[in-house]
DNA sequence: TTACTTGCAAATTATTTGCAATAAT
DNA sequence: ATTATTGCAAATAATTTGCAAGTAA
């Protein structure tokens, strides 16, 4: 059970009420039921999951609301939105957010994360070398995990990419 | 001008006429035909500039072939797909393929291609503490250029991720 | 009261698929 | 002659958008 700490939780209700009032947008409950399900949420998420979480709510919200807030949540940085794979974006909630890559199993999808200074070492050289300035590093290690509970394929699985 | 040698060309079609004769599949001129425009793209490549360029030829193909041949060629690693953004994948001949990564503009999206031996030994590092069976890996930079072609919007860009 | 938001449904984008006609073997 | 392949159009999946009705300020 990692959940986020409800310090983080009521960190980003303040963050994206300010945000909402400096760009004179405004405050509606359909707003904050989204923050607060994507920092109720272990790991990373999509719009779908979320949605879903929604939709057990007495008040239900849309998946236009969703997706729209989202956006929302992405311009104020209380989320970070990733592409793991060709399949629909995940989200993750930035506030426990320390620089950190993904590890993703290709048969069970799980998501592990990890750190390594040397990716920050990396992007410094290559902005200098090729004169970019860069804003984002994301290092995706792609696999098959080894736990048991791993959906993956035994032996007989379909050549991933085999011809249709 | 930095396209793919002949030599790269005629390996690719061997490779591909033997993975087509090994699977009992047929050799038909339209797989020739995107093995041919894909590898005397530069650099990366959509499905869809594919199939511009396809359909300036006499004989033309339609978008379903394009991606059903760009399948087979993953299928027998004549091609590597990437994730760049949210929208569509880019393909890469694989044959030039040397172990690589990619910084990307987010403005002209241009993608430069850099090494760094250290990926390899986070790789393998990961690997070693996850217990995980790492196949592929992707570090992605995401930036701006400082090119004077780049179409960076100069000062008043609507900022990206604003409200809709 | 004003005009931003919501929710629905329709639009969009990237890619896949069903199926009849075509062509490789 | 067989049966995989093509091309079209329809199907999917993820996300965005138009618009009328609802609601925060």
């Amino acid at each position: 059970m990692r959940s986020h700490p409800a310090s983080h939780r009521e960190e980003a209700k303040e963050r994206f009420q300010s945000y909402l009032r400096q760009q004179g947008l405004r405050q509606t409950p359909e707003r904050f039921q989204v923050l607060d399900a994507l920092y109720a949420m272990d790991g990373h998420t999509d719009a779908d999951a979320l949605y879903d979480r929604l939709q057990q709510q007495e008040r239900t919200i849309s998946r236009a609301t969703v997706y729209n807030t989202l956006n929302l949540l992405l311009a104020c940085d209380l989320v970070v939105r990733h592409q793991f794979g060709e399949h629909g974006a995940k989200y993750e909630p930035s506030l426990r957010y320390r620089q950190h890559d993904h590890l993703i199993c290709l048969d069970c999808q799980e998501v592990l994360e990890f750190c390594d200074p040397r990716i920050q070492r990396i992007q410094d050289l290559v902005a200098e070398v090729y004169h970019f300035e860069i804003t984002r590093a994301a290092l995706n290690l792609y696999g098959h995990c080894r736990r048991d509970r791993c959906t993956r394929r035994p032996l007989a699985s379909p050549a991933p990419g085999s011809p249709a």
